[in-house]
RNA sequence: GGCGACGUGGCCGAGUGGCUAAGGCAACGGCCUGCAAAGCCGUGAACCCGGGUUCAAUUCCCGGCGUCGCCUCCA
């Protein structure tokens, strides 16, 4: 069964499942202002590696990713280019979702938007309220931190703590609020701003209830795991949890975050390949793959730079991959190694360790080619148990891509002038064909051609 | 100030109290080829420094040095 580390226990244990066979997983989703960057892109891909892999063992995932689609980010970036909000989320939302795509990060099967769930958020503040754990303030409704049993559990920090070491910055909304910790839970609407009716006044949720309302809603109290990026650790989970647990409610069982991209200097974010700025750029120049690869060869919770060696390292390794799916794309059907397979469930479940998956992955690949080159009928199940690897990663291999009539004429017409020994013809032929693209393979059994 | 992460071959990046310290990229050698390319096989090379614990440490502990992150709105 799989492990993984739990933030708030500060361990690797079990992921215990509520419903044998079931998983529900909340993942913070993107608020929706601007395009995604690589940040964005590590952790919709390490949760989309969970969630195949999850899926691959035979569970059921149920994944919920919001999409907060009303946020002073928005509403700045709309005063300031002069359009309506909702342009700026529906376009960004529609970006978003097409990124994913291309990365081949399946669709969470629930995508809640904060701006559905204002009602929600509106009563479950009531209830904050009602219970004394929340205030109104000439500005908005903030909960009191102090209410909270083991608030700072996420960040292994106390309150004391916490406000001994806040350095130089400013504390926002220090003036009104209690304790320098306590957040906002609905902030009350200036002249012009989006609102929605409250007890308080017209008003916005503020950041942090639209997951709790929007998980407890869809997933349930105590439901699986919940997940995210390093650094909504604190303050976004822990004001979650605060607001959970200040309601009562059993909340998230297991907390799992991963780590930052860094640049080639090690410091955190992503306009490390000069040339790329976000995650489309990346997706427009490099095969959209080799950012799956790149993280698969690293730890999900150490930091992983995205350099250009990096994604040059990865495209090549991926080139071997596609060149080994297409040489095994006529092997007969064969039931996966199992000990290979045994292997991959054993690394995975040790806290997804997909840096120990892949090295299975690459010395499968090259066992089966010695098994191939050896005419060894251990090739085709070492070859199912590699495509079977890469599948549950959700790493697509080119594999017998289908190619076109005309070109398949080109080959046999390139074998025909080598066998006539025109290699005038052959070589203009081979030329040509890969000035159109594709690889060309010269071996015993004739040109193979592929992409 | 508090909490935490990390320093492994040319580069990236796993891992382990002793058994040949993964894997990828690059390099090099071989096979194949009319020549190439692609592909396949193979090879070399590494554990920041100083103490300590131990029969034994890269791995555990302590101390340095260096890098990074979080401590209110960022995946």
């Amino acid at each position: 069964m799989l492990h993984l580390y739990d933030t708030a226990t500060r361990q690797v244990r079990e992921l215990a499942l509520r419903e044998p066979g079931k998983v529900s997983i909340y993942l913070c989703g993107p608020t929706v202002y601007g395009p995604p960057h690589l940040g964005h892109g590590r952790a919709t891909l390490v949760y989309d590696v969970l969630r195949r892999y999850l899926e691959w063992s035979g569970i059921e995932v149920r994944l919920a990713s919001n999409i907060t689609d009303i946020d002073d980010s928005i509403i700045n970036r709309a005063n300031r280019e002069n359009r309506p909000w909702q342009d700026i989320t529906h376009k960004c939302e529609a970006v978003w979702f097409e990124a994913m795509g291309k990365l081949g990060v399946a669709r969470p099967t629930d995508v809640p938007h904060a701006t559905e769930y204002v009602d929600e958020m509106v009563a479950m503040i009531g209830e904050l309220v009602e219970l004394g754990r929340a205030y109104n303030t000439d500005d908005g409704v903030y909960l009191s931190v102090e209410t909270v049993d083991d608030y700072g559990l996420l960040v292994n920090q106390n309150l004391a703590d916490m406000i001994e070491g806040g350095g130089d910055r400013e504390v926002f909304g220090a003036g009104n609020k209690r304790h320098p910790a306590d957040f906002v839970l609905w902030k009350l609407a200036k002249p012009g701003e989006p609102s929605w009716p409250s007890p308080w006044g017209d008003g916005r949720p503020g950041w942090h209830s639209e997951c709790v309302v929007m998980s407890l809603d869809l997933l349930g109290e105590g439901f699986d795991l919940h997940c995210g990026g390093m650094d909504l650790k604190f303050p976004h989970h822990e004001n979650e949890r605060a607001q959970a647990v200040a309601l009562g409610k059993r909340f998230a069982n297991h907390w799992m975050h991963n780590g930052f991209v860094v640049d080639a200097d090690g410091e955190k974010m992503s306009k490390s390949l000069g040339n790329v700025a976000n995650l489309l750029d990346l997706l427009d120049q490099y095969d959209p793959r080799a950012y799956r690869m790149v993280l698969l060869q690293s730890h999900y919770r150490g930091p992983v730079s995205v350099t250009q060696d990096n994604i040059d390292g990865a495209v090549n390794a991926l080139a071997g991959l596609d060149a080994f799916a297409a040489r095994t794309s006529t092997l007969p059907d064969a039931a996966a190694d199992p000990v290979v397979l045994d292997a991959f469930r054993a690394a995975m479940d040790d806290d997804l360790d997909t840096p120990k998956a892949t090295a299975l992955l690459f010395d499968t690949v090259r066992r089966a080619n010695a098994a191939l080159d050896a005419d060894d009928p251990s090739a085709a199940p070492l070859a199912a148990a590699a495509r079977e690897i890469a599948a549950a990663v959700g790493l697509d291999l080119k594999g017998a891509a289908d190619v076109p009539a005309d070109v398949v004429e080109q080959a046999a017409a390139l074998d025909a002038a080598r066998a006539a020994k025109d290699f005038a013809t052959a070589d203009a032929i081979r030329s040509e064909l890969q000035g159109a693209g594709w690889t060309v393979e010269t071996g015993k059994g004739g040109t193979t051609v592929r992409r």
